[in-house]
DNA sequence: TTGAAAGCGCTAACAC
DNA sequence: GTGTTAGCGCTTTCAA
């Protein structure tokens, strides 16, 4: 009995025909000895760690609202990777300055990053010149390599009333590491800058929602939904669930929810690249749907 | 130039005295190639992985409550971890049957395991034969082996005034995996039967309410204390903040915090366990006090 | 059907 | 001060 053999049987070898006794005596072995196979060995063998990296931006002192808007995205993608037979990696990068060894040195199969700065994105780049597949998430960027993932803001928009009634109502965003998406968030509505306010803080919201309050209102992210409802009438409120936790809201709020379809589509790309890295779909913006509105 | 030396180099090995020109050379050349270490391999011969486990116990349909209770605590641990050098490696567990193989596959250095069920409890030791340093969170469990990091929810519930105007509140708690705690916390109140709920589902809670509406509330978790907040007067309620997101919460409610508190001291504690695994303090259970009620 | 052996990338003991 | 080498645990080619 040899190693190879042993290795033979406890993966399940496809072109090795080997006799059931010889097998049943390996596994047997192998249960009594609560055998488990050592992961960092395989990975040098086969080079591939099995692991899948979700790397997100984030900054000192965040607000409530940013700190629990990507909860239910990793939660989601994290069973759902977990479920293939991955691990998960988790990591925050300082937004200003990113260090993303984590991906070559652990040789990560994949990777999610989330919320990038446009300034930073050769860093990131850099670290796939041995294409790795890489998804972006919340961001946008010029680059023909890499897909992102984000919302459709422009339907939701339209689902929201904003657009056809322009000027009807407020909208509240949040506010977004990338720049380039707040832009697109807001040429997508074509709003009078005076009813478009990004989240900063309470009180700044407070007054601007002082000033509109006999307004309808339109908010993305049911965190910052749910602050905005202390200020205004909450049956004027429509919020685009970013967050994935409509339930957060008070009652009277109409709301446009995405049921977790936002790490479903960025982990099905995410599988169809590892299976064939060449061959991902044409375009590389995959926006993302409201499931629905009530 | 061997490779030895260049390993001595990049490690910075101490007992080896390296002329500073050889230095040069391979520190140059390591940039110039864009060299990163493969931590697989790394890992293979160390015997040290650099990973460090959080585990979390999972159901299906989960209530938001449930879903964000460690949204905060996740964040701090893992920038904690990071800044230290260690890898985040996030898994959530099937409640009911915990797949724990991770653990020895990935050699992990350490483990957190959050909101245990005491039935599954030998499955997870048979997990540490090696000694692992295992820390178990918001988890009683009588084991001598292992360190638990727990909320004191006696001085919670003392600061909160439920414990000395006894029956003069009612409590609302979490729902934990973790029946032991549960009873804890029961039992450290001393409450009427009729007084105390355990989170299950809005409308239970909000019949639990009405019940009660006249006398003031103590709730844990400020989740459940913001949907509390839809029913009753929010001055009348006091909320115990064990997932560190205070902020969530209306204005008027009382609020005792902990200042990602719990985070802190598991990360201390894990970082006292892997200096010294035979060394960690006496007591098994670490029971993390509130930093300020206001 | 099985086994011997090379090698993944790295570290550390030891010889020079 | 530097190089040689064994070996971490595993997979896989090739020969038997």
């Amino acid at each position: 009995m040899s190693v190879a053999t042993v290795s033979y049987v406890l993966n399940n070898v496809a072109n090795q025909t080997i006799p059931d006794e010889t097998k049943c005596r390996v596994l047997d072995a192998a249960k009594q000895l609560n055998y488990v196979p050592n992961l960092a060995a395989r990975s040098l063998v086969k080079q591939k760690s099995g692991l899948i990296g979700i790397l997100i931006n984030r900054s000192e002192n965040e607000g409530f609202w940013k700190q629990h808007r990507y909860a239910s995205f990793i939660n989601r993608l994290e069973r759902l990777l977990t479920d293939r037979g991955y691990h998960v990696v988790l990591f925050s990068l300082d937004a200003a300055n990113p260090k993303l060894d984590i991906i070559s040195e652990r040789k990560l199969d994949g990777v999610f990053v989330v919320d990038v700065k446009r300034e930073n994105f050769h860093l990131i780049s850099s670290h796939f010149s041995v294409g790795v597949p890489l998804i972006l998430i919340d961001s946008i960027i010029e680059d023909s390599l890499f897909y992102k993932v984000n919302y459709d803001y422009e339907e939701a928009f339209a689902l929201s009333g904003a657009s056809s009634q322009l000027n009807q109502s407020y909208v509240v965003i949040d506010s977004f590491n990338n720049a380039e998406l707040i832009q697109s968030i807001r040429s997508s509505i074509g709003i009078d800058p005076s009813l478009f306010h990004m989240m900063e803080d309470e009180e700044r919201l407070e007054r601007f929602l002082e000033q509109n309050a006999e307004k309808t209102g339109i908010v993305l992210n049911e965190f910052i939904g749910s602050i905005a409802a202390k200020y205004v009438n909450a049956a004027k409120l429509t919020v685009i669930c970013t967050a994935d936790c409509p339930d957060i809201l008070p009652a009277a709020v109409t709301r446009i929810q995405y049921d977790n379809r936002k790490s479903e589509e960025a982990f099905q790309l995410m599988m169809k690249l590892i299976d064939d890295p060449m061959n991902g779909p044409e375009h590389k913006y995959i926006d993302v749907k409201a499931s629905h509105s009530e």
